[in-house]
RNA sequence: GGGCGCUUAGCUCAGUUGGUUCAGAGCACUUGGUUUACACCCAAGGGGUCGGGGGUUCGAAUCCCUCAGCGCCCACCA
């Protein structure tokens, strides 16, 4: 025999997506089929593969597979995202490493940098996502900075616009000091930490008294403009108005009253700094305090420093509070633990900073939204989700968009540069122009007299049009393909993007197509080492999917880590499952050798008891495809994948394979090979999405036999199954596995030949397929009971070996008293639960109905245990 | 502080609207087995008071209350 007898994955896989790759097999194009469609949630561009990304796209690609299996015209749609803020602050670092920074370069230059960088290393995760076999239409590969899809970006700004949903404003907003850039809410973490509370003496002005001010920052005095109480506080009320002297500063600073002020913090005096803190710019507002900024944008102290001047935030804090000590201003500190604002991305102390941004109005816009999940429009999956996302959009808030970055969508609105109050929202210098005219009747402008707004937008500014975009639904709203393709069919995510991401879809996809972007949202968990630690690059405990691949073959990572992907979890993913379904390829491999293997012998009588294991396997697939096409239904993925994996291992190998095996050296009728080659034609069809290399090969070597190809429209359908010839097959796996036990108990040999005795009513084909799976004659005889430990039960009926040359030809009455006394039991209690008047008048009428039959099936059991035992008596 | 979720076999998890054929699966474990597709294999077996307590009900892993432990999200007070 040629094939190979145990399964190479690496050979066979590369040589699937070569010709994958080659006859543009996942290619798909508007047609009168019905669409099935797939965003990828874009990758950074210049990210590399991790075991999230392999976890999210495996699934998006059974997805894709088991659709396109299904006669759908499926269609998923690959790219990548600029990450704005991400990539930016790896360019930065990497013109640091060769000594240059980023305010000396001009914009178009650093840009060149950035684009440079993303030509270099963007695309890597793409062929990464070919190599675990994603079936992408490679050839619709969008990337978000793309010129139709930047000018689709801004498209949305202007729209959004003239619809009165955005507004320029002066707020106190996150400032990251490293990458120099607002963020939005939803892009700062939080994270507990232990820090210091200082308690500071503020003097009464021409006065020796002095007031003790809380606070964790102190460096942040020379930005005070004020002390709040609460007007309320019986020990500061007659103080409301009179003047403080800031330490060090020596300001003169009012105590306003702000009902704001909590009485039980600290001191229940609260120095305002209207510049750097959300809460005292909103006491300023109310007490018309002076703001004063007091740093750079890198977060280092400005003039209003003193003799600070330039040093950063956290090393003023240790030098200032020495000061205040050495000068008795500073009376105490203490330990306190709050949470700290950090950056998503570049993990800095979130500094809170006064400065004018472009927002969204979000209360309006999103309000469908919710709606549109509520109402089951959207479906989540798992559920649990449906509850966060309501939680956000009714607490929703303004979302910040411009960041002071330069990788990313500019943002278009043009300034006067003489008076920037002016400005004008398009697409071009032009345009502007023209605009300004109209706007504010300036004339004649030139373009030196204009500027764009440096700034560029949010990277999620862009993803939320995502779905819309990729088929350049802004630009030419009813183009073919967005009308094709949307609204989409599911969204593969995780729950970390909810809001980020999924909820501006939502709201996008609303706002411009007054449609839901897809129907269903499926929320992977996150990879977890087996510890349930988080994967990181610090803790070293991030397996690299390459070498995983290298280790298991690709179909075989797909399989171990959708072994440990509950819907909805975490999943705890351990290596060693991977080798099961490294182990999982090599028996359907070594199947597929057996069945190709077998000989056909035209002499060879059909035996009747493969007949009827034909028709049992026939009908178990049926049944297990029922509810293989149910999980998918509910995105229940692994529950699919493992009811196929003991319908392949079990039933099909260790159970049909081995009645339907010749002896050695004999070969199998005709029709018994072309069954068994159909029914590993439907197997490797329900393995494809999970398996698609395997599947395809062992499908393609079948092909020069047979007629046959993994193609669309071959997905097994079942609506119903004939289950009286599953449960006698099981009735019989049922005597063979009490036979084999019977066998060790006794220290048999597997392959030993007894004669078994039974008096019920098996049928031929029952028996033939006991006789093959364990050698045993199964003989029909009248039997008497008695106390022996040659016989067994299966179900009600006793069996009875006659072993070498003894005889024994009585069932176990010890055996059969437990049986009865157990079904005695079970009467009793259904008995009693059927007299009881409380459940006959209050159980449904199905329920009563069914608890009856129970008591029917065990009283004809009772009945035939008794008959059994009353022979022993005789 | 507000909201959500979890706790079932050694591990990871199923268990639909309460109904004793519902206490399950996979892995791990124990034992026996290799010339005849596969030891990356076959076969058999052991394992759980369904987190604790209370309640509702004819009946609770399932519903309610409470306690304990774990996790997530949101907001954030100097």
């Amino acid at each position: 025999m040629g094939i190979e007898k145990i399964y190479n994955p690496l050979l066979i896989e590369n040589k699937w997506l070569v010709k994958w790759e080659k006859e543009d097999f996942f290619k798909s194009e508007p047609n009168d089929e019905t669409p099935y469609t797939i965003l990828i949630p874009p990758p950074n561009v210049t990210g590399i593969l991790h075991m999230g990304h392999m976890l999210n796209n495996s699934i998006q690609d059974i997805l894709i597979r088991k659709a396109r299996l299904s006669g759908y015209n499926a269609c998923w749609v690959p790219g990548t995202d600029h990450a704005s803020i991400a990539t930016e602050a790896k360019v930065v670092n990497k013109l640091k490493e060769v000594g240059i920074k980023k305010h000396e370069l001009s914009r178009d230059e650093f840009i060149q940098h950035a684009w440079d960088w993303t030509n270099k290393h963007g695309g890597i995760i793409l062929n990464q996502l070919k190599r675990i076999g994603c079936s992408c239409d490679w050839s619709k590969t969008k990337f978000t900075l793309d010129p139709d899809m930047y000018e689709s970006v801004q498209n949305m700004f202007i729209k959004l616009y003239h619809d009165g949903y955005l507004y320029r404003d002066k707020k106190i907003v996150n400032w990251d000091p490293e990458a120099k850039t607002t963020l939005s809410n939803e892009e700062v973490v939080y994270k507990e930490k232990t820090a210091k509370l200082f308690y500071l003496k503020y003097k009464l002005e021409s006065s020796e008294e002095f007031l003790l001010v809380a606070t964790t920052r102190p460096e942040t005095i020379f930005g005070d403009t004020a002390v709040a109480v609460n007007p309320n506080d019986e020990r500061y009320r007659k103080l409301i108005g009179k003047k403080l002297i800031v330490p060090l500063v020596n300001r003169a600073v009012p105590i306003v009253g702000d009902n704001s002020v909590d009485l039980e913090f600290g001191t229940g005096c609260l120095k305002v700094t209207p510049a750097h803190s959300e809460k005292d710019f909103e006491i300023g507002l109310r007490n018309n305090l002076d703001i004063i900024d007091v740093f750079n944008d890198d977060a280092s102290l400005n003039g209003y420093g003193m003799h600070y001047k330039s040093l950063d935030r956290f090393s003023v804090r240790k030098k200032i509070i020495n000061e205040l000590d050495e000068k008795g201003l500073l009376d105490r500190s203490e330990d306190y633990s709050h949470n700290i604002a950090l950056s998503e991305r570049t993990s800095c102390v979130v500094e809170p900073k006064l400065s004018t941004q472009w927002f969204v109005k979000m209360k309006k816009l999103s309000k469908p939204a919710l709606e549109l999940v509520l109402n089951g429009d959207i479906q989540f999956y798992p559920k649990k989700y449906v509850k966060t996302y309501k939680n956000w959009l009714e607490n929703i808030r303004d979302w910040n968009i411009s960041r002071q970055l330069y990788w990313g969508h500019r943002i278009p609105v043009f300034y006067l540069k003489e008076d920037k109050s002016k400005y004008v929202v398009c697409l071009s210098e032009s345009e502007a122009i023209k605009l300004f005219e109209e706007k504010y009747s300036i004339k004649d402008l030139v373009p030196a007299e204009i500027v764009q707004d440096e700034d560029v937008l949010d990277t999620w500014f862009s993803s939320w049009l995502w779905p819309i975009s990729v088929f350049d639904g802004i630009r030419n709203p009813n183009n073919s393909e967005i009308n094709y393709y949307y609204p989409t069919s599911d969204l593969v995510t995780g729950p970390d993007i909810i809001f980020f991401w999924v909820a501006r879809m939502i709201i996008s996809g609303n706002y411009l197509r007054q449609e839901i972007p897809f129907r269903n949202v499926y929320f992977t968990g996150l990879v977890r080492d087996k510890k349930g630690r988080k994967m990181s690059k610090q803790l070293g405990n991030s397996p690299d999917p390459e070498i995983l691949i290298k280790k298991y073959g690709a179909d075989g990572v797909r399989v171990g880590l959708l072994f440990c992907a509950s819907a909805g979890n975490d999943l705890l993913f351990d290596e060693t499952l991977c080798n099961q379904g490294k182990n999982f390829s090599n028996k359907i491999w070594n199947a597929f050798r057996l069945i190709e293997g077998l000989k056909i012998d035209d002499n060879q009588q059909s035996k009747s008891h493969n007949e009827f294991a034909i028709k049992w396997f026939n009908e178990n697939l049926n049944k297990k495809v029922l509810s293989i096409n149910e999980s998918f239904k509910n995105f229940k993925i692994s529950e699919a994948l493992m009811i196929l994996y003991k319908l392949f291992w079990d039933d099909f190998c260790s159970i049909y394979l081995e009645i339907i095996k010749p002896e050695f050296g004999k070969g199998v009728s005709k029709k018994l090979k072309h069954s068994t080659l159909a029914f590993l034609e439907k197997l490797l069809t329900l393995l494809h999405p999970f398996m698609p290399f395997i599947s395809s090969e062992i499908t393609d070597q079948i092909v020069s036999n047979k007629n046959f190809n993994i193609k669309k429209s071959n997905w097994p359908e079942s609506i119903k199954f004939d289950s009286e010839i599953i449960e006698n097959v099981n009735y019989s796996i049922e005597i063979v596995s009490k036979i084999r036990n019977f066998k060790k108990e006794n220290s048999l040999s597997f392959k030993d030949v007894l004669k078994i005795y039974f008096e019920n009513d098996l049928i031929d084909n029952q028996i033939g397929i006991v006789k093959k799976l364990t050698n045993c004659d199964l003989i029909k005889k009248q039997l008497k009971g008695k106390d022996s430990d040659t016989s067994f039960l299966v179900g009600k009926f006793g069996y009875v070996v006659d072993q070498m040359d003894k005889i024994f030809n009585e069932i176990d009455l010890d055996k059969l008293k437990e049986e009865l006394n157990y079904n005695l039991g079970f009467k009793n209690i259904l008995e009693k639960k059927l007299s009881n008047k409380n459940f006959v008048s209050n159980a449904p009428k199905e329920v009563i109905q069914k608890e009856r039959k129970k008591l029917e099936d065990v009283k004809s059991k009772i009945k035939i245990l008794e008959e059994g035992i009353k022979k022993q008596n005789n």
